[in-house]
DNA sequence: GGCCACTCTGAATCGTATG
DNA sequence: TCATACGATTCAGAGTGGC
């Protein structure tokens, strides 16, 4: 570890065009590293980084309706090798080590793509996690060959400088209000960035990864004070600075590309900053958990093989091993096989069909009540 | 990659000592590597592991009533670095790879402190992952210091062989149906194992990391067959045998410790195996029979000369003697025909083409159903 | 305005059998 | 091995346009 650390400390830099002061509330044109090389040493109290990903895709994706998928393609994504994308990745790592405070932290975000060899290089580095953080997004695209789950999340790492490092901030109180007095967990549910808030040019994205502003402001009401200083080596269109400036946080972004930076200086310049009483009102919405009937199978609730009845005993199916139920000439959903049965257009399968216990009938719904109770 | 593949690859040991057949449905007492080492290679359909987190805990941790929190100290989650945890990383993945059929797919399961070791070797081993897949815990243990965010989820990495492996198996159909017909998504929602479920030796806890059987239940559920073989070579109290039995699936175990295997060898003789007509589950079209069109026109169903017409009216072609379509300008298969009138780069002529019975559109896909339950 | 139907899109490592 | 053809496959939310 340390042997990685001191080799690349030299990236580091001479400090001959070294800045004596931070450039704060500016986007700063450049190369990351090169520009994170000449801010002073110790400076920073958060960074927040979302570098490319690495996405590797091959072909064309159509979506069953023929429409073609526009993923990204971007140059700034494109990496020759693990090993080339390893070596960048320590770099910049190593360069804002260099500039966080010791009190500082990290967030990173990333895909599998790229979050395994994120996290690897920053423990390498000494940094210390202290959470990953999953963003679950509520309205992800999704797998449209059925091939493989899909893929609904984001994975951010928050780290310390070192394992020793104390003082860092977490708003423990402010999180746990905003989440209906109960901790903030490590997972987080919240839609991806659409409507109004993504920028666009004409009809095309202005930046093909735009972050919501909603998860920056959990990240900054989370591990930031009013006052402090937050800078992004990825700047991108600005969210970060966006949700700084109006949570009168003050920030330092690092882009390469005008356009990016264009269009970041606008939208930053119309935001208004909130007064602080104001900031306290915000509260994380919570989810009405919605349970599948295969979960009460896979739970051990109601058993594969079960047999399940209707509440007069006219009709009979068993259970299967995936949550779909078989009875004469037909298998489906509790819904589908309980209204095939009754030769009826719908059913509602929850109160339709029941189980027997000790010669009483017991709908199904029950079991999903106690699930519920349990989740929340 | 290939110079850390072909440098472990010695670990695979000599074949001298060799299995010629897989033992099944048994628990293999011993070293992980040394085991794998010695059994026949790609025998595998898919392998399970849950390896030591490497959890570094310093100091005993209390709860706010000053009750001591039973923590995971155990000596086979002690390493002196994190090069010695890639190490023994590595060489496990090496000869889990061996086992593994082509075809084959694995999982891994850890934390924060191990997950980004984990999947820098198995990517670096050209593993492919397909999903990281979150286990949200309903109930997690909770914070008790409020220095960072409630831990509340562990991570798993679902990885083919290679990039361009196929054929590996994921049961679509059979987990969106136990997730109410919407695409399974990769975050879980389970909680930790507790209750009956948890094995205890008097009120102490058998093993300190039992897995939740509903975890296994969706992992097997959604990448094994029934008769395939399951390996896990952190077997301890035996989850993964336990459902696998269950299920229908075979199972390997490894492990060390005795008194883990006793534990895992009675529980798992409890299991009753659910029955064949339960395992069965829902799968989609790509399972059927292929029907050609050109069997329905031989067959009756559709008439030669017969004009198809699209859902909304818009396209319409006559069917020839030999199954082939014309259209204006285009003739071909109903495919072919159904994407040159629309301009599309694809379509599927099954769902797209109608025939008109009584004013009433239906899809000539109808017809193929009808042939499929003839032939069976 | 309100409701409904329809359209569009999002960090995506998104096939397989046959010849 | 490679080219070709078959034919399987989507969820939530925002925007738009008609009645």
């Amino acid at each position: 570890m340390s042997k990685a650390r001191s080799k690349a400390a030299g990236a580091a830099g001479d400090a001959s065009n070294r800045l004596k002061n931070l450039p704060v509330d500016r986007i700063l044109q450049g190369d990351c590293i090169s520009v994170l090389n000449r801010l002073p040493e110790k400076s920073v109290d958060v960074v927040f980084a979302d570098p490319p990903y690495n996405l590797q895709l091959k072909d064309t994706l159509h979506r069953p309706d023929n429409s073609k998928v526009d993923g990204v393609d971007d140059a700034w994504d494109q990496f020759s090798s693990f090993q080339a994308y390893d070596r960048f990745t320590q770099d910049w790592l190593d360069a804002v080590r260099r500039v966080l405070k010791d009190t500082g932290t990290l967030w990173v975000i990333g895909s599998y793509h790229n979050i395994f060899r994120v996290g690897h290089a920053l423990q390498n580095l000494d940094f210390w996690i202290l959470n990953d953080v999953i963003w679950r997004k509520s309205n992800p695209m999704p797998n449209f060959r059925g091939t493989r789950f899909t893929n609904a999340h984001e994975t951010m790492i928050w780290a310390a400088k070192s394992a020793d490092a104390r003082g860092y901030t977490f708003n423990y109180h402010a999180l746990k209000t905003m989440n209906d007095d109960v901790q903030m967990r490590s997972d987080w549910l919240i839609p991806i960035c659409a409507g109004k808030e993504r920028l666009k040019d004409g009809d095309k994205k202005t930046h093909a990864t735009q972050k919501p502003e909603a998860l920056l402001y959990r990240v900054l009401m989370a591990s930031t004070k009013p006052g402090d200083v937050v800078l992004d080596p990825f700047f991108g269109t600005g969210t970060t600075g966006a949700v700084a400036k109006m949570l009168g946080r003050h920030f330092v972004g690092i882009e390469r590309e005008t356009a990016y930076i264009k269009a970041a200086q606008k939208r930053i310049a119309g935001v208004e900053p909130l007064d602080a009483d104001v900031l306290s009102y915000t509260t994380g919405k919570r989810e009405a958990p919605r349970v599948p009937f295969g979960q009460l199978v896979e739970r051990g609730l109601i058993r594969p093989g079960e047999v399940l009845v209707d509440g007069r005993r006219r009709y009979t199916a068993k259970v299967r091993s995936d949550g779909s139920l078989i009875a004469d000439r037909t298998k489906g959903s509790i819904h589908q096989v309980g209204a095939a049965v009754q030769g009826a257009p719908a059913c509602n399968g929850w109160t339709f069909w029941h189980v027997e216990k000790r010669g009483e009938l017991m709908p199904i719904d029950v079991f999903r009540q106690q699930l519920r109770g349990e989740i929340h």
